[in-house]
DNA sequence: AAATGGTTTTACCATATGGTCAAACCATAG
DNA sequence: CTATGGTTTGACCATATGGTAAAACCATTT
């Protein structure tokens, strides 16, 4: 299912329609070069009814990044939660970044964009999207490492650290595919290739590296 | 020092003026939001001008990626060739990683912008690149991994893999900075701020993570 | 002094851009 | 049928964009 499909079967709103081709342009060209035109024709309307629905280029940007945010905490969310053992929470963690971020490769790639155009608006939506989740899914994920932390599953870490190991060796596949692709290729590290096997690989290969590097053998 | 400065002393080529601030310019707009008048602007010329020393936003935009593209791999290579030993060779990849992603964090996110662009761009001047190393750094990478698996010194892992690990935990704090702060604050994990002393901190937690993750005990 | 050749600037163009307005459309309610 | 109110459209505007032509500048050579 894509990102903002209201699901409610046959019908997609002219809303939800929107918002998809206003990510797939954004992210193909970034704020600055993202064409109002261009969103119009992905959506298959014109550009009048663009601004009939979201005043400005400026609300459509906001309101994609915010979406796509809460879409994807939302997912990682739900499957993590209730996880508390900690290898499981860790798998869980894993295949559901790394499938989302590889079915959908565009979206963390969208929000690096939104990063380096300053990071005003992703800071505050983000704590936004995070206000309306409770617990947000950063405690979530603070409290199990911390919790295996105590019960001595885990060796002592700053878990922010943790964290951020965690998520960037998950994301980096997705964002980086054709330079992977390209290095692959030179080291001769990638034959023929079949991606599904790959992902596979690659999500055993992040939780046996980090769970070996925190665990008390 | 900056990655287009061409050291020799005092005076800074018009070119390297240029690209510096095409590079701020490409990475804080993107390439379609750029400018071509901005970037004369910022390099404090005008814009025929810019179009005499590079042709045309295309060209001036290749030229940008190829350079940070050379510069970066250049970095790495030379702080990481000779290391013949692993925990060496993986501290000096992350410090000057690190280090280098944090004091110039464009890097990173330019390079991820022009990825989510497709990047065609990105495969060949990559190819180009690691093409006029010899060895290029992605083979002493490899075969660092390699030898300390022969060695037994690490457990049998998939390089790729691993490299992907390692790239992605060394980049994402540079890149996404201001949604670590904000998860930090939200979290609690960070307080009062010296970014120097967590700079020092994050190296140690990638190495620690990584080294445990595959040294054989 | 005159000529040369690289550099810099002024004035400009065709086109594309975000955005608007008023008219047209169309389903539903009275 | 007619009125209502949300939706859709064609025509349009002020401005900004990448790019160019040609003239002006200026240090060096002859």
């Amino acid at each position: 299912m894509a990102p903002f499909d209201r699901g409610s079967g046959e019908e997609v709103s002219k809303e939800s329609l929107i918002l998809e081709a206003a990510m797939d342009e954004f992210i193909a060209e970034g704020w600055g070069g993202a064409r109002m035109q261009s969103i119009a024709d992905r959506a298959g309307i014109n550009k009048p009814l663009l601004h009939y629905y979201f005043r400005s280029k400026e609300k459509l940007y906001r309101e994609t990044v915010y979406r796509v945010m809460e879409y994807f905490f939302g997912v990682v969310m739900g499957n993590v939660q209730g996880k508390d053992n900690f290898p499981d929470f860790l798998r869980s963690f894993i295949d559901t970044v790394v499938d989302e971020t590889t079915s959908h490769p565009r979206i963390p790639l969208f929000l690096m964009q939104e990063l380096s155009r300053g990071g005003e608006a992703i800071r505050s939506i983000l704590s936004d999207v995070l206000g309306k989740q409770n617990p947000p899914v950063t405690e979530v994920m603070r409290d199990n490492i911390l919790r295996a932390m105590e019960r001595g599953e885990i060796r002592q870490v700053n878990p922010i650290h943790f964290i951020m190991n965690l998520i960037g060796s998950c994301l980096y596949y997705a964002m980086a595919e054709p330079m992977i692709m390209e290095i692959g290729k030179q080291i001769g590290m990638i034959g023929l290739f079949d991606k599904k096997a790959f992902i596979e690989e690659r999500k055993e290969a992040i939780f046996t590296l980090l769970y070996h590097g925190v665990a008390n053998e």
